[in-house]
DNA sequence: ATGGCTACGATCCGTAGA
């Protein structure tokens, strides 16, 4: 089983490339995330035809979320229960024994800002609610845009970035927190090459630099960690012309 | 020098992303 994440920013740009891409990779389930579309305009029939049916939760102009499989989604749910939010960021579905939840967690903007504030609140409802839902899924994957770089060697410039949201201690903690309840970094079960990232800045040619940031996860939880296999970036789509500024991140399972 | 792209929905600039 093969279980990609990818920030698409905008769904309707990216619907060219997505298509090949999964014509390529051949992922059975994709979490998607920053639609930046409603539901209505999500193309359900080209990634119907390209074999994928769809979970979408969506949002015009900002946000949005969606699960891709290649087999039925079953039990969906959107958002996280108890927590009002208008933004959609958040939705799950059962495929097979695997209860996946897509993320799209948000930015922060800046250290202390409003935004800041609410992207802690986020993490700590997110928090309570996978607590939940380990208890009920013993095999939990959790993949998304999580807008936090855990360590250091996660971040092209520690020093430049220092304090900086997505790296700041109480983002840190509130990651450490998801993984202190069981769930583990996948990309982390494996020996990796040194300078791997998910987003490179659109400006300062940040992807020719290689000046990124490991940002986009997949978390399995212990019972499906022990089949995890691999947990690779697919750098691939970022080379192509008018890419998004995240590449896939994809973990396969036996 | 704190900028530099990109996408969107409103126009021909403002908001947001990371």
């Amino acid at each position: 089983m093969k279980l990609a994440t990818w920030n698409v920013n905008s769904i309707k740009v990216r619907l060219p490339q997505l298509v090949d891409w999964l014509a390529q990779a051949r992922p059975d389930l994709v979490c998607l995330q920053e639609l930046k579309a409603e539901e209505a305009k999500f193309p359900r029939a080209d990634l119907a035809a390209a074999g994928y049916q769809s979970a979408v939760s969506g949002q015009k102009t900002y946000n949005g979320v969606a699960i891709l499989s290649t087999r039925a989604l079953l039990d969906p749910m959107v958002g996280i229960p108890g927590f009002a939010d208008e933004q959609k960021r958040v939705i799950a579905a059962t495929i097979g024994d695997v209860r996946v939840v897509c993320v799209y967690c948000p930015n922060g903007q800046a250290v202390g800002s409003e935004k800041y504030g609410y992207k802690l609140r986020w993490y700590a409802a997110l928090r309570d609610y996978l607590a939940g839902e380990l208890t009920r899924h013993p095999r939990l994957a959790v993949a998304g845009d999580f807008n936090v770089a855990p360590e250091d060697r996660d971040v092209h410039d520690p020093k430049a970035w220092e304090g900086q949201v997505h790296v700041s201690d109480p983002e840190r903690a509130a990651w450490r927190a998801l993984l202190a309840l069981g769930l583990q970094d996948t990309f982390r079960l494996f020996e990796q090459p040194e300078k791997i990232y998910s987003w490179w800045d659109y400006r300062m040619m940040g992807f020719r630099r290689n000046a990124g940031l490991r940002i986009d996860h997949v978390l399995a939880s212990a019972e499906l960690a022990k089949h995890c296999t691999a947990s690779t970036v697919d750098k691939s789509p970022r080379k192509l012309e008018r890419p998004s500024d995240h590449a896939p991140v994809v973990a396969e399972f036996s």
